[in-house]
DNA sequence: TGTAATTGAGTGATTGTTCACTTATATTAT
DNA sequence: ATAATATAAGTGAACAATCACTCAATTACA
């Protein structure tokens, strides 16, 4: 790595465990020029902004994610396959690094607005799953946003509580149940 | 209602809009007195600060969900009627004031650190609820802060989307569904 | 020696909070 | 009833602190 590109990842990695620690809105760009060990002017030559800074850091992981769900529903065949691959890609994905994904956790709702429509989203890519096991005949048919947003809670708000420190110990260790609870949300009956 | 009751009021609801709207470290005071149609300086009549502005209308809507659910959860006999109660008596809360509810629902993690820790709780509500069942062996016994986040999540997770504008139409619609699904989360049997 | 990288004091705009003062409402005295 | 007085509510300009961002000067390095 270039001196430069240390300096950025430095800025980086400095921001984000900053962001998740106290709010993007309440952490300064002195503070992350401390934390990274340089100077505040530094962050503003790989930087346009703080504002940006922060976008970059969601919109990059947030269209890493979806891209790798989707890679990792496309190999598997059939439903419930596909709800283990996936489940168990999030899992990795968060455990492998947890303060970036905390911060995309925690700071969805300031940036999934400003997300251009064509881009990679790890909902989408759910929703669609869904939507296909319904026509197939695999799971009773309702509202595919619906059942994708309920599905989803039942891993997203486990990590949610992990990130609150409820939970210790990495998220993988619970991909088997998140799946099964998953795969059972989904087949619920009407009755 | 008083007069002063009624410009508190007024701050409160202008302040919750603009909150749940643009963020709350993103709203100013100027903002909020606007909204409200009195002056910046009558805030401060009523409220120490802004961010105890914030942390009240976070704290009481806590606090009285909570109760709400404990309420509805103990009118109930059995486990599948708990949830039902607690899953209808949730929606209904939102639905009733969905401004207060996306609030609340958006800003947990600022303020769910700050809370005392014998302040009635939404959550310790149900996991004593699915504790108690394990317990009594009408589902699986399994770590129960898991199981309960889960199961929190099938609910959540939707309303969130709604917050998002991903859904239109009253939370309760969805009731059924929702206590199906977090039944059928709690009954996964390990394999 | 010349380019790229870094520094950190300085700047201007923003914002939460205060406070001296005005206006409205309630209470008491005549 | 009416005036006099006291209390409560409301105002908005002014203040002090904060913070994102800039830039002239300095350092690293090839």
């Amino acid at each position: 790595m270039g001196k430069a590109e240390d300096t950025k990842a430095r800025v980086e990695r400095a921001a984000l465990t900053l962001f998740v620690a106290r709010g993007v809105a309440e952490t300064t760009t002195k503070e992350i020029a401390m934390a990274a060990s340089i100077a505040e002017g530094t962050i503003y030559r790989y930087f346009p902004s703080k504002e940006q800074l922060a976008r970059d850091l969601f919109l990059r992981h947030h269209r890493a994610l979806a891209e790798a769900l989707a890679e990792a529903q496309r190999a598997a065949k059939g439903l419930r396959a596909k709800i283990d691959a996936i489940v168990r890609c999030y899992c990795e994905w968060a455990d492998r690094d947890w303060t970036l994904f905390a911060y995309h956790l925690l700071n969805q709702h300031s940036f999934l607005i400003q997300v251009p429509d064509d881009t990679p989203n790890p909902v989408t890519v759910v929703r669609e799953v869904i939507a296909q096991a319904m026509k197939a005949g695999e799971i009773p048919r309702r509202n595919a946003d619906l059942a994708a947003a309920a599905a989803i809670g039942v891993v997203l708000q486990p990590a949610t509580y992990k990130v609150y420190g409820r939970f210790t110990g990495l998220l993988s260790e619970h991909a088997r149940f998140f799946a099964d609870a998953a795969w059972a949300v989904l087949a619920v009956k009407e009755k």
